[in-house]
DNA sequence: ACCTATCTGATGGCTG
DNA sequence: CAGCCATCAGAT
């Protein structure tokens, strides 16, 4: 085990590494490595490269490491638009020499932590939120004068620390700025919600323009907000926790409470001037928000247990899977004498074939359906076949190339036998080799062991207690980061990726769930859904399906691994749950009630499965979501199910609800995140040259940027449809209430509802109440 | 800047 | 003007 650091960070040919030491931190200084490694093999064959390397300037050391040279660079960099010189000869010596280099791109923080075993320590975290000027826009937002600051350590909430401008000046603005930084030093990670795009920039800027000099970058800078996005997506119940990401709303879902009643951030300046005390109350109950979110969701410790298992430092960077995985693999690959081949830059990308999605062959109500599913799909293909991007061998064909002159197409391809010692990918019949061991399947290994260590402990710790909590979160932490490597290795980005290797992956679970599908049927089950590691079906007993279940894994999967070549077998098949009642919307898209989940009987508070549908979704309005979520509710009610005729009401009480009850916003409120910057949106052209309407949120997002909004990248922006002739949008905080309820219940809220109904009364005619809009009256003829 | 598959709505172009 | 298709965008 390595020393412990909180953080590191270089600039130039330094790089500096912080640790704790006592109530602070010392900083400690070394030479930051920019190194790059070649062959020495290559090296022998091509002396001239050597010659190369003495005659730079730039060049350090030339270190003889074994199978290795590393190459030693003092790090320039006198083009801003371009690598710094180290990249560039090393793009040379592969451009003229025709010799592959390894890791010029690393930077020297993942060369420093890979190479010496660097633990990352737990830091002091605190929690932040600023005032600032609310009469300067967001679009000028450095400009804006901070008003107030609050920090809100870890613990109870007692740890509290504030500061209030004096004077609207800027010697009062340095003062508050100072007392900030002092206050912060007692800390390592600083949490502020959308802290990336607002208090920390803000923060920067004022102290740069009040001329105070420091260095940022020792503290953990973390985005709360992006950390809660990214964990949420997967954990939120329904569509309503989703729709909007403000510190309020979500304080809202996950606490029940929001911020101060009748407060907002646009009223920051009349407080400062009028109520200072009230400012700064406002202020320290948002930070305070963020420590009870945490308290309750326990996200931040989660990062910071992947971190420690991946060896990333946990701010707003670590929470990327790609920096994780990497750092975890080089680590492996160092341990083992590999390196890994430099990255110049994107490579362009090159999409590969996914997963198998069966056509639900259902209709109407399906009864006693069971649900099987392979335990960690990709994890355990990774390993059976060892897949990984060296153990991969794309000069081992299985088949003829299908390029062949035309004269030749009538002959059948030839395929070839699966050589010793190798097994062979299903369906992209790519090759791998099964010894020695890939580095991927290693990782995995150790990903895989260390979950295991940590659930034995859990089991043996009593439940709900601090040790049986850390435990758990360290079992979920190797899991997540267990289920990232697949899509690391299939990422464009990634050092790791080579196409061929992820789709075999996705390729290897294709075939097995298509085989044990075909399976099923040969046994008389009858499957009548599919999606990538999972089948649902109907026809046979609990312990039929228990019987067939332990047969795949008995039998089916030892003899097909087998014929493929594979060294190892760790494809397992599970029966996950039953559902006594599901009805399938789509593909991806269905409502299920209970009736065991991993051999527990459901009760009759267990809640309805929903996946897909528009209650689950945040981007539909509330009064969707009510009108579905009041339908599965009745779908999945009583012993049996309901008669149509049970919905006719129903949907009339809606109908006039909606064309003429009362509608407030957050009934109609429509929400779309802008995936991209609003500069990317390509205006299109029509045939007549003019130009094609944008989408309603875009059109929506111009408009609050000319009035100086936030409408930055990953935005949501909130809009409802304008009554009209066309199809006008206004933003939410425009509302008039003048909503064109004709498209409400046309377009928003009927559609999912029907869909549903028509997908579990499919005889019924559910159209008949969709129409609300009056016919167009005609123009009279001249 | 972790994958693909799928569904849905807005928009525009075309047809009968 | 309804119906169909293609394209883009977003969410899951």
């Amino acid at each position: 085990m390595g020393e412990r650091f909180v953080n590191a960070y270089w600039r130039g040919n330094t790089l500096t590494a912080v640790q704790h030491d006592g109530d602070g931190v010392s900083l400690r200084e070394m030479r930051a490595d920019h190194s790059f490694f070649v062959r020495a093999a290559d090296v022998r064959a091509k002396p001239d490269i050597v010659r190369q390397f003495r005659d730079s300037r730039y060049c350090t050391g030339i270190v003889d490491e074994g199978e290795w040279v590393r190459v030693r660079w003092r790090y320039e960099r006198p083009d801003p638009n371009h690598s710094p010189v180290h990249v560039r000869a090393a793009r040379f010596i592969e451009e003229q020499y025709k010799v592959p280099t390894f890791e010029a791109d690393v930077s020297p923080v993942r060369r420093w932590v890979v190479e010496n075993g660097i633990e990352v320590d737990r830091p002091r975290r605190c929690y932040l939120d600023i005032e600032t000027d609310s009469r300067v826009p967001f679009s000028k937002k450095s400009q804006a004068r901070i008003l107030a600051w609050v920090i809100v350590g870890e613990g109870d909430g007692s740890d509290v620390q504030a500061g209030v401008l004096e004077s609207d000046d800027d010697a009062a603005e340095r003062d508050l700025l100072l007392a900030l930084w002092r206050a912060l030093r007692r800390y390592d990670q600083v949490l502020a919600w959308n802290g990336d795009r607002f208090d920390y920039p803000i923060i920067l800027a004022r102290s740069e323009r009040c001329g105070l000099k420091g260095e940022p970058r020792r503290w953990l800078w973390l985005d709360h907000l992006l950390l809660f996005r990214r964990m949420n997506v997967s954990a939120a119940e329904s569509g309503e926790e989703k729709q909007s990401m403000t510190l309020d709303a979500v304080a809202r879902a996950v606490l029940g409470t929001g911020k101060l009643d009748g407060v907002t951030g646009e009223q920051s300046w009349e407080l400062w001037s009028t109520n200072r005390g009230r400012l700064l109350d406002y202020c320290a109950v948002d930070a305070d928000l963020m420590r009870q979110i945490e308290a309750r969701t326990g996200y931040i410790e989660l990062l910071q247990t992947l971190c420690e298992a991946t060896h990333t430092f946990p701010d707003t960077f670590g929470v990327q899977p790609m920096g994780q995985v990497e750092t975890f693999l080089m680590r492996l690959g160092h341990q083992r004498g590999m390196h890994f081949a430099t990255r110049f830059g994107f490579t362009g990308v090159h999409g590969f074939e996914g997963a198998f999605v069966m056509e639900p062959t259902s209709r109407g109500f399906v009864r006693d359906a069971h649900v099987a599913d392979f335990a960690r799909l990709y994890p355990s293909i990774i390993l059976s076949w060892n897949m990984s991007p060296e153990t991969y061998r794309p000069d081992v064909r299985l088949k003829e190339s299908d390029i062949r002159p035309a004269y030749l197409s009538h002959l059948p391809l030839k395929t070839f036998p699966i050589p010793d010692g190798h097994c062979g990918a299903a369906l992209t019949d790519c090759v791998f080799v099964n010894e020695p061991r890939g580095i991927l399947s290693e990782a995995l290994d150790e990903m895989l062991r260390l979950r295991s260590h940590w659930n034995k402990l859990k089991a043996s710790l009593p439940p709900g207690t601090a040790e049986w909590k850390d435990a758990d979160r360290r079992s979920s932490a190797y899991k997540i980061a267990a289920n990232s490597f697949y899509g690391v290795v299939g990422s464009p980005f990634s050092r790791f990726y080579v196409r061929e290797v992820a789709e075999s992956v996705a390729q290897c679970g294709v075939w097995l769930i298509k085989e044990t599908i075909e399976a099923a049927k040969g046994r008389g089950i009858n499957v009548f859904y599919g999606d990538t590691d999972s089948l649902f079906a109907t026809g046979c007993t609990r312990e039929q399906f228990v019987e067939f279940v332990r047969w795949c894994n008995a039998e089916l999967y030892p003899r097909l691994l087998k014929e493929r070549g594979c060294a190892r077998n760790e494809v397992e098949l599970a029966y996950e749950k039953g559902f006594d009642r599901i009805v399938m919307v789509t593909a991806k898209r269905y409502v299920g009630r209970y009736s065991h989940f991993k051999g527990t009987a459901a009760s009759a508070d267990s809640k309805p499965e929903v996946k897909g549908l528009e209650w689950k979704r945040g981007d539909v309005s509330r009064l969707t979501r009510e009108l579905q979520g009041e339908v599965i509710a009745r779908l999945m009610a009583g012993t049996d199910p309901p008669d149509p005729a049970t919905f006719v009401p129903v949907i009339e009480a809606w109908r006039s609800r909606v064309l003429d009850g009362s509608l407030e916003l957050p009934d109609v409120l429509i929400s779309k995140r802008l995936a991209k910057p609003l500069t990317e949106y390509a205006r299109r052209v029509k045939k007549d040259g003019s130009f094609a309407a944008e989408p309603p949120h875009v059109r929506v997002a111009r408009l609050l940027k000319a009035r100086g909004q936030d409408v930055g990248e990953g935005v949501k922006i909130e809009y409802y449809v304008v009554d009209g002739e066309e199809m006008t949008v206004a933003p939410a905080s425009d509302w008039t209430g003048n909503v064109d309820r004709f498209y409400v219940w046309e377009t928003m809220v009927y559609p999912p509802t029907e869909r549903l109904l028509a997908a579990a009364y499919p005889t019924t005619d559910w159209r008949q109440w969709e129409r609300a809009r009056p016919p167009k009256v005609r123009a009279p003829k001249a």
